[in-house]
RNA sequence: GGGAGCAUAGCUCAGCUGGGAGAGCACAUGCCUUACAAGCAUGGGGUCACAGGUUCGAGCCCUGUUGUUCCCACCA
């Protein structure tokens, strides 16, 4: 048996039990087709991965989903996350290190791009997989990057080339999203929106052969360079007269006219709505309904085009400067607001998005929407917490066509090709060079696809699909997917939707959705602020079992948790605890028998002990079952220090010192017994600690993750000891208690005198607790005690005296008595006064009732011992 | 505008289907008691946001109010 140092020391015992653990292929899923499976969706780094942290939450919770199951027997797969090609995991896991550098089409060429891909994941990859892998993450890297290579992008051109030939996929000329810094479309996920004060220009349109006008209102003016239109509502009797007439716009001269629609709000504005087909979404429908051109006036990245005349070449903000003074010029600026308005900024880069329109690839989502809410409504799908069924179903009832198309280099390019020879478009599913109807060249689409297009099939082509492999045979459906709920509309409905429409199946069973992490003054986590925590930073400070634990800790499902060096240190605290009781354990072994002795050879405290072991075992396993691992985790925690550490230990250290062999390894065993069970309980939380001490310590598997799961017993069922231990602590803490209160050192031994009915509770050996644990020289069990200057301590079960001679102030210990049974009065009078409340009585269920009738009889039987001690006192 | 969450000890939060409120940290006092000072013992501290209602009984269920956070939509 190996010598434990003193304090454990993450550092040199994480990294080895990692590599061992790698080694041996743990991590490898089961190939016993017999077992039951169960299977968690490892999201890609790049999914959840925008923050460091709400990335080790994930990986958190579902390794110990993982271990847990495994433990208990399952075939457990879990699917290695990154997700297409590699790259824009890479790519994106870059970023959040804060390597930001142009990666557009249009600032380097495709090669250049590749070439400093491959050089950056040459430099933080492996930083990256150290990461992952020092959490205790189950990746197997080598599956992933096959994966990578091959199966995915298979996957997503298959979806492509179905979606397409059921008409669910179109190209289309439409209004999009639009960021002029990183020069691509975005999805509607994708744009956030913040409050930004800006300005409100009124705007005058003269009628055409008339000294009439109309004014609009805009808070972009340089849009008005693509007004094709003005807009009123119909049933606006300010402009009834004006509907059909021509407007000149200023400063370009075209001729628009004014239409009447039903969009157009009555009472906002003017009343009056400048129309940009090609710069809004709104008027781009309205310019649908009443047949408008459409002026696009602005290049990709955000300046004027030829359109726009001498503004030409301008930034669009350089433009709106330039046609605010022309229009004061010109005597058409009629007033400017303030006005505080919602501004759409790219998520990524935080540039202001221009909506304009472009050509683009759509996912038509109309006829998949139903089925995906269907598969929640029916039970199929199952949120937890089940308040997130609410934020998925209103998203998906909102949902509009769904823009797929990038124009970045990374990602997997759209399947489509272009003949410009004949004209036509072809979508394959393999790669081809010629056109098929005419045999000249083709050229692939240039655009990549949404990373959440591929994000979106992960649970099924991870495991081979297109094929029908053994492993989609074997694992698909899912059981469940832990995220958190930040990423419910990105991610979770798109796998539902996806997987429905392509396997007909619900990718999942359960949803386990989970909180941000803030920093300690409850911010978001983020780039700008810089308040990110790296958890790399805190695994070197403090181990990965301390991080998992205050991840795994003190927050329930779906509430954000504040992260902070106190939980830190309060999780690294609890493994040192774990780790100096095994110690302490190991360093008394004279035995490896891990079996229990026989009933008749077990104390009152061995009976206790597995007594509530077995019961917290129950219980754990009932709460992570409901996914409440945070509930099983306190008790676990509890057990640990509350009971095991602070009183077993303390209570069986005489035996484990004597000279008697026999009594002493019956202690051993029992410990043993106990201790293993909770670090196999505790493993799944703290892979690490655990790990290294169940292999110090004798062991029955190779390793404790893949060993047993502990089971409740039923003949470890021991309430009579139970309870005689109870009443045990709680005389010894009421003796320690007032010898605190009197300021007794502990130093100072005392006699101490039990007087007690329960003469099983309070026996030879229990006696020996009082000596060590209540600073007590000798006990005496016996049936009255009458010496005066005694400090007396009455509990239900016992009353006990302390002769503390000149100590003792008999007058004040005497006021004392008397408000305690002032105290214990009331008391008795309330619970009295309850149990006679008829209703009460007749309605409240029978063990409720029963436990009042306890409570009152101790109440009775501590005041009688109080009066009678003050009767005594009197003499 | 639509939807959701939160409000409990000085701080951060638990509290599972209603049966006299808990933890960690902080604070106070005393301890190097042969596993652990990253520790041990003991203690102080709560009108469970407010107002009603249901119930024998409400931190928990219902209604309303206030404060606060988030998501979605977005009016030019």
């Amino acid at each position: 048996m190996r010598e434990l140092a003193k304090n454990f020391d993450p550092q040199s015992v994480e990294k080895r039990i990692y590599s061992n653990w790698r080694e041996k292929g743990y991590f490898k899923p089961s190939d016993d087709r017999e077992k039951e499976t169960f299977t968690i969706v490892i999201p890609p780094p790049n999914v959840t991965g925008q923050l460091h942290m709400g990335h080790a939450l994930d990986e958190t919770l579902q390794d110990i989903l993982i271990r847990y199951k495994r433990m208990k027997g399952y075939a457990a797969l879990w699917v290695p996350g990154t997700d297409h090609a590699g790259i824009a995991t890479q790519i994106k896991v870059e970023e959040n290190l804060r390597v930001n550098e142009g990666l557009t089409r249009y600032d380097l060429g495709r090669d250049k791009f590749l070439e400093r891909v491959w050089a950056w994941k040459n430099k933080f990859g492996s930083r990256i997989i150290e990461q992952l892998e020092t959490l205790g993450s189950s990746c197997d890297w080598d599956r992933l990057r096959f994966t990578m290579d091959d199966g995915l992008s298979r996957a997503v051109r298959e979806v492509f080339n179905n979606l397409y030939e059921k008409g669910l996929i179109y190209r289309g000329y439409r209004i999009i999203n639009w960021c002029p810094h990183c020069r691509t479309a975005l999805s509607d996920a994708e744009v956030e929106y913040a409050e930004e004060a800006g300005h409100f220009w009124h705007i005058r349109y003269p009628v055409k052969g008339s000294d009439e006008y109309v004014t609009v209102a805009t808070t972009r003016p340089e849009t008005m360079l693509g007004d094709t239109a003005v807009a009123v509502n119909p049933a606006d009797e300010r402009y009834t007269h004006l509907v059909g007439k021509t407007l000149i716009l200023p400063l370009v001269g075209r001729e628009i006219p004014v239409v009447a629609d039903d969009y157009v709000d009555l009472d906002f504005g003017t009343g009056c709505v400048k129309i940009t087909p090609a710069h809004d979404p709104n008027d781009f429908m309205v310019g649908q309904r009443h047949d408008l051109p459409v002026i696009r006036v602005m290049n990709d990245d955000a300046t004027i085009n030829a359109e726009g005349g001498k503004y030409e070449g301008m930034d669009r903000y350089e433009c709106r400067k330039a046609i605010l003074s022309d229009l004061e010029a010109g005597g058409y600026l009629v007033k400017t607001e303030e006005h505080v308005h919602n501004v759409g900024k790219c998520y990524r880069c935080g540039t202001t998005v221009e909506p304009l329109t472009s050509d683009q690839w759509f996912v038509k989502m109309g006829p998949m929407i139903q089925p995906a809410i269907d598969a929640v409504k029916e039970g199929r799908i199952k949120f937890v917490p089940e308040r997130f069924t609410k934020t998925y179903i209103n998203w998906m009832e909102n949902l509009h066509d769904w823009c797929i198309s990038r124009q970045l280099w990374w990602g997997h390019r759209i399947p489509a090709f272009y003949c410009d020879s004949c004209g036509e478009m072809t979508v394959s599913r393999t790669d081809i060079t010629v056109c098929p109807h005419c045999g000249a060249p083709v050229r692939q689409d240039e655009d990549v696809l949404d990373t959440w297009f591929s994000s979106a099939l992960w649970p099924f082509s991870t495991l081979g699909w297109p094929e029908n492999t053994e492993d989609l045979k074997r694992f698909f459906p899912t059981d469940v997917l832990v995220t958190g709920y930040d990423i419910i509309s990105f991610w979770v409905s798109r796998m539902i939707f996806s997987s429905i429409e392509q396997t007909g199946e619900a990718p999942f069973s359960t949803v386990f959705i989970h909180g941000l992490v803030r920093d300690a003054q409850g911010r978001k986590m983020s780039k700008s602020l810089g308040n990110g925590i790296d958890p790399i930073e805190i695994i070197d400070k403090y181990g990965a079992d301390a991080l998992r634990f205050a991840l795994a800790t003190g927050n329930s499902p779906g509430n954000d948790m504040r992260f902070s060096d106190e939980k830190i240190e309060a999780a690294r605290n609890f493994t040192n605890k774990i780790w100096n009781a095994a110690r302490f354990v190991l360093m008394n072994l004279t035995t490896e028998d891990l079996t229990l002795p026989g009933t008749d050879k077990l104390h009152v405290e061995d009976k206790w002990i597995l007594s509530v072991y077995n019961r917290t075992v129950s219980e754990v396993s009932a709460n992570i079952d409901k996914f409440e691992v945070g509930v099983a985790l306190s008790k676990l925690y509890d057990f640990v220090w509350d009971i095991f550490c602070d009183w077993y230990i303390e209570l069986i250290k005489p035996r484990l010192l004597s000279d008697n062999k026999e009594d002493s390894e019956n202690a051993q065993r029992v410990i043993l017994y106990v201790l293993t069970g909770t670090l196999k309980m505790l493993h799944p939380y703290m892979p690490f600690v655990t790990e290294e001490l169940y292999q110090a310590l004798p062991h029955d598997a190779e390793s404790i993750m893949i060993s047993k799961y502990p089971e409740p017993c039923g003949a470890l069922c021991f309430p009579d000891d139970e309870a005689h231990m109870a009443a045990v602590i709680e005389a010894v803490r009421a003796i320690r208690n007032r010898r605190a209160e009197m300021n007794v050192a502990p130093s100072k031994k005392a006699s101490v005198y039990i007087v007690t009915e329960n003469k099983d509770a309070f026996n030879d050996l229990t006696s020996v607790f009082f000596r060590k644990l209540a600073s007590a020289s000798d006990v005496t069990v016996c049936d009255a005690y009458s010496e005066e200057n005694a400090v007396s301590i009455i509990t239900p079960a016992a009353r006990i005296y302390i002769p503390l001679g000149e100590l003792v102030d008999m007058e004040a210990e005497r006021k004392r008595l008397e408000k305690e049974a002032e105290k214990v009065g009331a008391e008795i009078e309330r619970v009295s006064k309850k149990l006679s409340n008829e209703g009460f009585v007749s309605k409240a269920p029978a063990a409720v009732i029963e436990g009042e009738r306890k409570k009152l009889d101790a109440y009775k039987e501590k005041l009688a011992g109080i009066e009678e001690t003050l009767k005594k006192m009197q003499n």
